[in-house]
DNA sequence: GAAACTGTAACTAGTATGGTGGCGGCTGTG
DNA sequence: CACAGCCGCCACCATACTAGTTACAGTTTC
């Protein structure tokens, strides 16, 4: 069931840093704390999105992390996309099937690229949403709902 | 990473039904085979398939396993929802996060809106193949390569 | 009754997960 | 310089889910 829930904690930290000032070096164990887990697991996140430029580390005393673009040129999709290695969502046979068979002969490469189809559409849609807009929704519904899209 | 093969699983024993004339009952061992899998494998994915009005079985000697209704009526997506139970694809927090943070506060909420979003897109997706298209499009490769969509 | 099936339960081994502790290295402050 | 605060990373744990297998009870045909 279900792939991780790194994506989820991604998207939690990217939100977290884009409340701040760029420079405004937010330590992991704050974040950690929002998520109520642990500065390690933390960490272990922000590194995948720092790897793909996402947000940039300070280290030693006084240091931590900022966002390394701004929170509008940031989607989900790029979140899940460094934090969800490879691995697709829907993977095909554990076994390559029985090549004697017609039906086994051809499946897995129909297979494929159907699920690289509908992960596609997924991805498209986590493309619609950017950081800037999560922070956005989370101000509106903390002042009382006036929604904005 | 990723969800399960049995999406996989179910869609090539789906096709693999398709090849026969309704009535003419196909056991277990000879969709295992073609999988160069298990029967046993096999019957539970071909039992959630059951459940959802997919196929159905015959017990005892010369049963077996057939469609219940035309391969053009059964998507891709219908076999994934039989077969995946329920547990979203992206997965929001493990712990909910904490209440005492702006972000923590609204995040799941709007992480489950974002990721439900996210993966209708993709059962969409799923949903414009049927059964039917992938017997043909096989069928189409063996005799060399038409194409057909 | 034997043979050919489905239907389940119980078990294994492998792998990924969230979570934790420990430790080295870097950096600003006093 | 020493120290505190922070990143970076490794090794480890318990849990959970996976694919695959064995075993066996029930059902039907011959």
């Amino acid at each position: 069931m279900s792939v991780s829930s790194r994506t989820a904690v991604a998207v939690h930290a990217l939100t977290f840093l884009a409340q701040w000032e760029a420079d405004d070096l937010q330590p992991s164990t704050d974040i950690a704390e929002s998520l109520e887990s642990n500065p390690v697991l933390v960490r272990r996140v922000l590194g995948l999105l720092r790897d793909k430029g996402l947000v940039s580390a300070v280290e030693g005393s006084g240091g931590g992390w900022q966002l390394a673009k701004p929170a509008e040129q940031i989607t989900l999709r790029d979140a899940y996309a460094a934090v969800e290695k490879g691995a697709p969502v829907l993977p095909a046979h554990a076994h390559p099937p029985s090549q004697s068979c017609v039906i086994g002969r051809h499946m897995q490469s129909l297979l494929e690229v159907e699920f690289a189809a509908a992960q596609r559409a997924m991805e498209d849609r986590l493309a619609e949403t950017s950081v800037a807009h999560m922070l956005r929704r989370i101000r509106d519904r903390e002042r009382g709902e006036p929604v904005s899209r």
